[in-house]
DNA sequence: AGACGGTGTTCCAATTGATGGAACGCTGCG
DNA sequence: CGCAGCGTTCCATCAATTGGAACACCGTCT
């Protein structure tokens, strides 16, 4: 093969590299794979495949289903998601917030951090309201959605860093995704720009049909903006400018407080 | 080193098993770790643990903290943790009845896997209860407790087939951590005898104080225990007959309706 | 039946990708 | 200032990975 540095990064090891996409391979639309599919998909041989598949195994990542010999994600992965989980102080300290708001409005709602062009979620407090529909987009916690087209992300993007913005945008791909999808970057450098100056991201069926959302950005101690809290409600329960006007206060306060746990200070900024 | 299958499994990828041992090292009580500290842990040499970290970096596994240059778990490790919770057609499947169960008892429902000699929560609906004291010993989806002082744990050891509870039996150290607990095999086998007889577990303090919970298997559509749902209350709410007698026949209902749902003939048994 | 194409698995010599010592730049401490 | 620790990079050495071949097994098609 190549000698060295393949790719990008010199000094990496192909055999993890190999072995964690392999993992990556397993989705929920593909529970189940082979050896031999590993190997087409991945390109290896299926004796180097199966060395792969077989450490997984060994480790408790991945699990062979005795009828059909082939394998699948094993309880072991859980234990490294929820590590990751816990390990965020963002979480333990936001969960009263996110309950109180969620308790007083009566609506779902949600705390995610940026990764990349997408947002994921890290906590979620649901409220299985009478006459509330069930607009679920599998939107559970670990889910990730594109930050252009939800509220959660512009709001973060909208206070990231310029230089940071620069290096993303270019990745982003302005799909139309609902009715009011935002698809060109000048259109999203505006939105952004209306969002630094409201302190308020909306999302008016941008992501799905039926589906609103605000969302208020959360900082870290050092003043960055790590996270976006938001709040859902189908289109039916409200208009835009009510959500904003009923819910907004509430949620840019709930932001506030959680920022402030985080050891920021409102007035350095 | 050594030459070739140091341990056990021949044919396995020493990288590989390596990489993910440096994933497993983050928890949540020890979130950033330095390279110096892991390859000390792991007894590999710096650069070594670094081309390790770096390509677990690249893939998004792990991220560098700025200030400290040490590591933390990325949010890609929740993709694999949720990609494996969404394959278990047993999630979606069983929602829908624990949810049911939780709101008709006003109690927190469960449902675990077996994994090893452990337990492993794979769904969970609580309720906030007025006067329900909080007992959570960090109970989220994902988390483990060990098999032999659970109810869920014994619901399905106790349905297993003899020869698997032959091999997990001896690797199992049986620890008071209850009023109740077992402590020895014996009274452990006994213990599961009752619960096939009763088709269903109790426990009874056996894992902490104030601790009961009641548990019944769940059969996947070839008649093997795969899971097992169960409803825990503080002692201060029921004591065990009470429970027993209240909720018992619900519980076991419930698991019934879902084995059902998941292809399982109860005439065939 | 029989041949076939598919699977997962094991083995082994060839060699490629991993290894770790040494060295660099950096930070914080005494 | 020196020192000790860190994360990082480099490179010749060598061991761990590689992949072809072969096995056993399973359905399917002829």
């Amino acid at each position: 093969m190549e000698s060295r540095g393949s790719d990008g990064g010199t000094g990496t090891s192909q055999s993890l590299e190999r072995g964690l996409a392999i993992l990556s391979s397993f989705h929920s639309d593909r529970p189940l794979i082979g050896v031999s599919e590993l190997s087409r998909d991945l390109e290896l041989s299926r004796s180097t495949a199966h060395r792969y598949v077989a450490t997984l195994a060994k480790l408790g990542y991945l699990q062979q289903d005795a009828e059909s010999k082939r394998y699948r994600l094993g309880p072991k992965v859980l234990d490294l998601g929820f590590s990751a989980l816990n390990s965020m102080e963002l979480v333990e300290i936001s969960a009263p917030h996110l309950r109180r708001l969620s308790d007083e409005t009566g609506r779902t709602v949600n705390l995610a951090i940026l990764d990349g062009i997408d947002v994921v979620y890290i906590e979620r407090y649901r409220t299985a309201q009478q006459g509330q529909r069930e607009i679920d987009l599998n939107l559970h916690v670990g889910a990730r959605l594109p930050a252009y087209c939800t509220a959660m992300g512009k709001a973060i993007l909208a206070f990231v860093p310029e230089e940071q913005l620069a290096g993303v945008l270019p990745q982003i791909d302005f799909v139309p995704r609902g009715p009011n999808t935002l698809t060109s970057p000048s259109a999203f450098r505006a939105e952004l720009a209306k969002i630094r100056s409201a302190g308020l991201a909306v999302n008016d069926e941008e992501l799905a049909y039926g589906l609103r959302s605000i969302a208020a950005p959360i900082y870290s101690h050092s003043g960055e903006v790590i996270a976006a809290l938001n709040l859902a409600v189908h289109r039916t329960m409200a208009s835009m400018d009510e959500m904003v006007a009923r819910f907004g206060p509430a949620v840019i306060k709930s932001a506030q407080e959680i920022s402030q746990s985080m050891g920021h200070r409102p007035a350095t900024v």
